[in-house]
DNA sequence: ATAGTAAGTTCCATTTTGGAACTAGTCAAC
DNA sequence: GTTGACTAGTTCCAAAATGGAACTTACTAT
């Protein structure tokens, strides 16, 4: 059976693994959660081939887990935001790093946190807040450095930007 | 960056996508939830080529996610289980469940449904019962034919022997 | 005119996958 | 006592996906 069939399967995660079951599309989604919006950077925190990029964004904005938002006229240039089916994806996300954390953490701890801004708490990675239990949505999340994350500079700044703080991806008042 | 790379970065999501983020893993242990357990069932389930299971299969066994259990000596065979590491999935598994019966699921809805046994009701797929709120295990709840599920008879048999059922998996009664 | 920025595309080598056929150990039937 | 079936693979080769580096396009700034 080839990749371009899977989709057709009467089954919810082959169908869901036709959009985003290969090596990158869930990283990219990652960066996108933490609030990366534009080609450069998905590709210089990422590291990947720009032609892989460049398709596995295409393919989402196909599927509509993206949308490619202009940001300037001259030379045209767009952004690419998570759409609501793509924000819907953030307990899939959340679940991967739960397993993670729990079974792949090298026996240092959690490279990142979460603290659910909504309750003031922090909380497990997953479907709802381990603390007041309502759903976790990306924007009500703010991820911080955990133990795991020692002498990795870089990463650090990816998480300094991501939703729920001051001076991130937006502007914190406009 | 190559995929024999991704597993040492300080990222959970990367380090879980090392382990199950290729084409057919993820397909490999829905079955494995189903209770299936043999090579050969995997493969007449999945269609995939019988050297790729072999990998996959392997590299499972390797994470530990499942383990091989002999079930008879001449000649020497053996049986695919999940671990613990490998049935703390169950959530990620559902995620995606989730998100492919809401967006992906072309107008028919849900291909498979599904009943927490503790609680005795339906439950959407999650991390929690959407009934009750207890967490979801894998062998506490039983799949079941769902409306998009139209003339897929070979795929009600796969369900028929699902966890939960009498003549499931396991003898009923020994 | 030269360099820089953002978002790609092109070319080519390497890696991964898919398909079909073949192997190995054992039992059961003819 | 040879043939066929069953289970779990492995081998060979072609096709597809991926990775890396360089190149392109459309601007702006110096």
């Amino acid at each position: 059976m080839r990749w371009d069939e899977i989709d057709n399967l009467p089954c919810s995660i082959a169908r869901s693994l036709s959009v985003v079951g290969d090596r990158w599309t869930l990283l990219v989604l990652r960066e996108s959660f933490l609030g990366v919006r534009r080609f450069e950077e998905f590709q210089q925190r990422l590291g990947m081939a720009r032609h892989r990029l460049s398709d596995r964004l295409n393919r989402l904005v196909e599927h509509e887990v993206l949308r490619k938002v202009p940001y300037q006229d001259k030379p045209p240039r767009h952004e690419y935001r998570l759409t609501e089916k793509g924000l819907d994806l953030y307990p899939v996300i959340l679940g991967l790093v739960r397993w993670g954390d729990r079974w792949m953490d090298q026996g240092r701890g959690p490279p990142v946190v979460y603290r659910h801004q909504t309750c003031g708490q922090m909380t497990r990675p997953g479907q709802n807040c381990s603390h007041c239990g309502a759903e976790l949505k990306a924007r009500e999340v703010t991820p911080m450095a955990g133990p795991g994350l020692d002498r990795h500079p870089a990463l650090k700044q990816t998480l300094a930007r991501a939703p729920g703080r001051a001076g991130g991806a937006k502007k914190a008042a406009s």
